[in-house]
Order: C-alpha cells, then sequence, then structure tokens
DNA sequence: CAGTGCGCAACTGTAGAACAGTTCTACTGT
DNA sequence: ACAGTAGAACTGTTCTACAGTTGCGCACTG
C-alpha cells in the first residue's frame, strides 16, 4: 500500500472538455446572455480549434444545463422563466427538507456549521457573487449531509443553474440588497438545525426557500418591463 | 383555438439524436454488456452514417447515464458495483420518502393506484422485463406526486440505470424469481398510502427499497463468482 | 519463467474542407 | 401594414487524414 504515488495524475483532459469546462465559466461570469446564442464558427475560429471540437464541447456543456439545443439553431444559453424558476427552488425545497427530516449527526453538523461560518464571512465582503456562490454552497452542505453523491450532483446542477440566473438578474435588482438581511433568513434554520429540531429546521428550510423563490420570481417579472 | 392541429408536429429531430436513442434501446435490451466499449467506426460504419454524428450521438447517450466515457478509450457501458447501486437505492430512497412525507391529495393516489394497478396485471404475465419497468414505474409514479419536472426526470434517470443493472444481473439469479413475492412486498406500502399514513408510507418505502438494495447487493456479490 | 521492451493493429481525438438544408434579415413590391 | 423573396449566416452531416493511445502478442532477457 504505497502512499508515494498519492495525488499523482497524469493530465488526461482531453480539448473538448477543457473547451466545456472554460465555456460554463465564462457563460457563469456573465459572458454570454440568457438566451444568447453559442456560434461554433466563431468560436472555433477565435480559439484555434476545430469546429468539430467546439460541437463536442458544446455538447458536454449541454449536459451541464446551462446551455440547451434547439434544431438548427445550435446551442442557446439557458434564461430563467417563471416555470423553470419554480421548479428549481421547488427542487431545492424538496431535497433540501430531506437532508433535515432527521437531525444531524455530529460530523455533519459540523460541515454544515462550518459552511454557515463561511457564508456569515463572506457575506461582510459585500461581493454579490461571491455572496450567492457562498449562500448556495450552504445550502449545498445541507444536502450534502445525505451522503449521497448523486443527490450531490443534481443539487450541484440546481445550485448551478439558479446562480446563473440570479447574476443574470441581479443588473434588474432595484434595492440594494440588504447583507443583514440575508443571514437573518438564514440564523432562524441554522437555529433549529443546531437545537436538532428536525421538524422546525425543516419548516424554517421551506419557509426560506419559498420565500426567496417568490422575492425571485418578482425580480424576473419586472424585468420584463424595465 | 384550433384544436385542428393536434399532435402534428414536424420531424424535427437530428440523425444525431436518433441514433443516441436508438442505442440506448439496444443497450437497454441487453444488446451491449456492462462494461462493453461502444466503437464509433463500426457503428458508423454499420448503420452507414459519419463517424463525427456516431461521436455525437454517444456524447448525448452519456448524459443519459448508460455509458461513460473514459480518455482515449470512448464510450463504455456503465456497469454495477456494490457502491453505485447503494447510492442508486438510497438516493431513491430519500426521493420516495420526500414525496411520501405528507398524505397524497386526491389526483395524487389516482395516479399512483393506476401504477400499482398496472404493476399488478404486469405481474402475471412472468415476464421479467416488464415487470421491472412496470415496478420502477410504480415508483416513480411516487415520486411524479411531487409534481416536479426536474425530480422526475432525475429519478427517471435513477430508475433507467437501475433498470439497465438488474437485467444486466438477471443471468445470475439462481432461484426464480417468485412474482406472488413481489407484490407481497408493494402491497403494505400501497395500503399505508391508501390509509393516508404518511409515517408509515415512508417506513414501508424505506424499508422495501433498501431490502431490494441488499437483495441486488447479494446478487452482484455473486455474480463475480459463477 | 516472471518480467521488460518492442512493434503492430485498432481506435480515439482532432483537424479541415465541403455541402445541403434552415433560419435570419433586410429588401422588395403591393 | 404585409406577403414574398434573395442572400447571408449557421447548423447538421459527411469525408478524409493523421497524430497519439491503448491492447496484445512476441521475442528477448536475466
Amino acid at each position: 500500500m504505497t502512499t508515494a504515488l498519492e495525488g499523482l495524475v497524469a493530465q488526461r483532459t482531453t480539448t473538448a472538455q477543457q473547451i466545456a469546462d472554460g465555456l460554463s465559466e465564462r457563460i457563469l461570469a456573465g459572458a454570454f446572455r440568457p438566451g444568447e446564442r453559442l456560434r461554433e464558427s466563431a468560436i472555433a475560429a477565435e480559439l484555434g480549434i476545430a469546429r468539430n471540437t467546439v460541437r463536442e464541447a458544446v455538447r458536454l456543456l449541454e449536459h451541464g444545463g446551462l446551455i440547451r439545443f434547439q434544431a438548427n439553431r445550435g446551442a442557446v444559453v439557458i434564461s430563467p422563466t417563471p416555470h423553470s424558476v419554480d421548479e428549481l427552488y421547488t427542487a431545492r425545497e424538496h431535497l433540501e427538507a430531506a437532508a433535515l427530516a432527521a437531525p444531524l449527526g455530529a460530523a455533519q453538523l459540523a460541515s454544515v456549521e462550518a459552511a454557515y461560518d463561511n457564508l456569515v464571512t463572506v457575506t461582510a465582503s459585500l461581493r454579490r457573487a461571491d455572496i450567492v456562490a457562498a449562500d448556495l454552497l450552504f445550502h449545498g452542505a445541507i444536502v450534502a449531509t445525505l451522503g449521497n453523491a448523486r443527490l450531490d450532483a443534481f443539487y450541484a446542477g440546481l445550485t448551478r443553474e439558479l446562480r446563473f440566473y440570479l447574476m443574470a438578474l441581479s443588473a434588474h435588482e432595484r434595492e440594494n440588497e440588504n447583507p443583514r438581511r440575508l443571514l437573518g433568513e438564514h440564523e432562524p434554520l441554522m437555529d433549529a438545525i443546531r437545537a436538532g429540531d428536525a421538524e422546525r429546521a425543516q419548516r424554517e428550510a421551506r419557509h426560506h426557500i419559498a420565500s426567496n423563490a417568490a422575492r425571485v420570481q418578482e425580480i424576473l417579472a419586472a424585468s420584463f418591463e424595465g
């Protein structure tokens, strides 16, 4: 049992995969707007690679959920609709409630607590992108207590999509998001989790998520006017 | 509101997608064994299409979960491991328990009941593939009561994968599966659901799924000897 | 004979060019 | 305002080519 080779791995990643990852980052960073098309030839030319490879990369991306394909129109960046936002949030609600169905064990509590601490810290930074990420990470930590990689991956997909929507919509947000308010929303939930009160934790989680959903729906509706 | 055009849609599907669907079917039908490689050139030649297109089709397939990619080895049909089977079943457990967290409404109950009836009918057919499908469909109906398309899609992915494993392992199964036993396992669950006893339904579901998982693990373990 | 190195065949990963069919856009005539 | 249309811009798909990897058998070696 040699641990001497620990962590040693060959490069082992195809160009298409690298392009896919890169594009994913750009999209999340806002380089592409919702509904925008990803033109293969343009990307291929700009990156100096074959169109075939770009095509493959984009297929990989599709799997990540940030884009979808339309026949003869190629890859299109997803855009939020009332319905899709609703589904995202209710799916989250169910998963998190499932994770909170029973009081957390010590190790689980510790990891959730760590994510919460991180959220508290980051909130002070006032950088919206970071705060959103930390927020979603905290919720991800709750789901992770289920200890199931497939559920984690699924949930991660939901939050990635949601994160994109939130960033895209942030331009339309009127009032300046109050960090104190964000924490105020998470505190009761964290309290209930700490207290080992499963029922209350579930209620808090559901309420927190639902009220967030409502707020996002409002912003979304508003973004079609201004 | 003209209903005269109801159901009329143009072909609107790319060849890659068709190939992907076709391959998916073949895999589920057992035309490819777990661990088998999907060789692009062979498929392309056999179907009279370009290798690029096959490649794209296979990328689409990957998304469906029945195959995964290994660098420089291309597409490989997934194969069950104790760990992957465990994750599949516990993920199912969490989702179904979530769906049964509250008593079902009338409409929801009706659809679950319909799926149960179908299962009862199909069981009489003694055709293993059909029974497995109906079984998983019944459980899918339970999850569907959550009314969330994303959760449904995720759950469908789990069951598709599971269905493939079950069919692949069925060759190794010694005892002849007793249909009566299968129904005997679902009955208490259906009873609890009908009774509107959420807690009991959750317990039954968890127990049913867990005991199934254990049985599959045994078969899996046994399949490495014989 | 276990083990190493070599070579060959079979594939995958990527490139590049080409073309038919579709969508988009701007222009046309009415 | 509006149907029609021509052309540009792309996508979907095919074909050809080639470098890099993997799998495998075979000879070679200590």
